[in-house]
DNA sequence: TTGTATGCGTTATCAA
DNA sequence: TTGATAACGCATACAA
């Protein structure tokens, strides 16, 4: 494959006259800049990637961290991050962690082996203490998840409110046994949510009870377990509010099969708005995130990071809103 | 940061002596290994990829095309290549096509740049003339779409077999009036989904209509506007095969909205097996592809053509599959 | 406006 | 078993 030195010769010219033009440099003849057009097009050359990369000391590609692509909910993380990416020429190396400790430190030496310019964090696997050198060696955006003892950049949903309404609104309708359901816990994150629904229960003057919070439910299948475990109860909630539509969906499929009326004796919420809420049956209630927007703006914080000097547009404030649906 | 020269220093040894560790080399005592280990633990080293890709003239990076990665399909093809590329030690850059001829072109080019070692495409953009001189700087794999005059590495499906037992199911329900969706048309895979359609039609001595045949639809809010036509017409048909699961479902959405009795009034029948069709009020009833093992062979294929030399686990041939549920 | 020379951080070849 | 050196392809400081 041609490299530089050949379009430099092919063009009678030196290789710092051809960088130039490459990068539209000022200080060339327009005759000798067709020159070069014409000898690279000879020569079918394109500037080596990984040169340009050893030689600038920058990759225009950054790391995006998250558990699965799978999962529609970093799909559409990724699609607000890459719309933003693509329009400033920057590549995405998409990383899955799988959930993986070993896997989101791995991907974290990109930044120490200078593989990438930065990282877009969307998901935590770490104790944050073990993550925390790691931020030193390149710049690293916070999205979606997010640790409050961490002086870092990121990009946030006020999650507490987003549970405090999705139980207000079951509140509201008269419910006063609500089951809750979380996926990993632990996080910042599901704290804050947690707090939203403690907020929501006390301002009704109810407590809440522990043989009805139940962890460790990401999926549909996860719901559905969550469900039999109700039905072997005495004492059942009439209302579960959930951390996400896929377990939502997982409970309003297994109660239809214990045949429980929805939402007449059972009433659900889920968070994220996703495609699957609109399409159950009954329809999901649902807290709405702005998922691309979040991605958007991480990518934007980043940019901001990586070339200081540029100005961005502005980006909204970002809130979560209740969408009603059948399943309450 | 530190470099194999600091390294060497810290260590009282030569640049290549600290390399041959770094590549597990023979010819180095387990004394000086050791020292080596011990000046990179201390110096936070970790060898600068982009010098690496320089001399080693290669990235173990692929480039994989797609559309978007919003849609649930290319979701789970990228998974399956991720989940054999990271076996592997391969780093994917995800490209997303956005349906745009100009991007698809560009990111061929990340070929010609070396930025890339090789590229794996999964849905093709421009005429295949255009695209086939790019092919030349370096391997490429087709993956679910592909080009028949095309002379190149290709992982696919039987198409017309999927369409076919899709609408033989839906013959052998007693329906003679078959609708047919597709999204863009006009693909080899398109053409061939369409002759298996026409071939089971032909079985039962049954022609194509024209007016029940629908192109561009490619998620919910396509299907939705599919039986809004359908609304409108004299004669409706009495069943749709349709080309994903996405529009099936917004077909059935609007059919209940309308008060069509699915499947009595009307029968579904999608394409690709996806969540959404499991959880759709009825179930959808579907061809099912092995999305994931299409993608972990394409990558198994691309990874022959770039270390031939290597040995890799025999993937089994692949098919589709009816699956039947409430929709017919 | 163009050319010369140097270095970015590795790895491979050859010599010791 | 280890070390010196060249080369990968490019961009920039400096000289002309």
């Amino acid at each position: 494959m041609a490299n530089i030195e050949d379009v430099a010769k092919l063009a009678g010219l030196s290789r710092a006259t051809v960088s130039r033009v490459i990068n539209n440099q000022k200080y060339v003849t327009e005759e000798t800049r067709q020159r070069v057009y014409k000898a690279m097009d000879q020569l079918g050359y394109y500037p080596n990637s990984s040169a340009q990369r050893l030689r600038n000391q920058r990759t225009n590609t950054i790391a995006v961290l998250v558990p699965f692509v799978t999962n529609p909910f970093f799909a559409y993380l990724l699609e607000g991050i890459d719309a933003v990416a693509m329009k400033y020429g920057i590549q995405l190396l998409v990383c899955q962690t799988r959930n993986s400790k070993e896997k989101e430190l791995q991907f974290f030496r990109f930044l120490q082996a200078k593989q990438v310019d930065g990282i877009i964090l969307t998901s935590i696997e770490n104790r944050w203490d073990d993550l925390k050198t790691l931020t030193n060696f390149g710049p690293v955006v916070l999205c979606n998840d997010y640790v409050k003892e961490a002086n870092l950049a990121t990009i946030k949903l006020d999650q507490q409110y987003g549970s405090y309404i999705g139980t207000k609104h079951l509140l509201e309708r008269g419910h006063t046994k609500i089951a809750y359901c979380e996926g990993k816990g632990g996080s910042d994150l599901a704290k804050d949510r947690l707090e939203g629904f403690k907020l929501a229960l006390k301002e009704h003057q109810l407590l809440l009870r522990k043989e009805w919070m139940f962890q460790h439910a990401t999926n549909i299948e996860g719901g559905k377990m969550v469900l039999r475990k109700i039905l072997a109860m005495e004492d059942r909630p009439t209302a579960i509010f959930s951390g996400s539509d896929q377990v939502a969906a997982g409970i309003m499929m297994e109660a239809q099969k214990a045949g429980i009326q929805i939402p007449n004796e059972l009433a659900v919420v889920g968070f994220d708005n996703q495609p699957i809420a609109e399409l159950t049956s009954l329809g999901i209630t649902t807290i709405c995130q702005p998922i691309e927007k979040l991605g958007e703006k991480a990518m934007y914080r980043l940019l901001q990071m990586l070339f200081p000097e540029e100005q961005y547009p502005e980006t909204p404030e970002l809130t979560m809103k209740l969408i009603i649906r059948g399943s309450t």
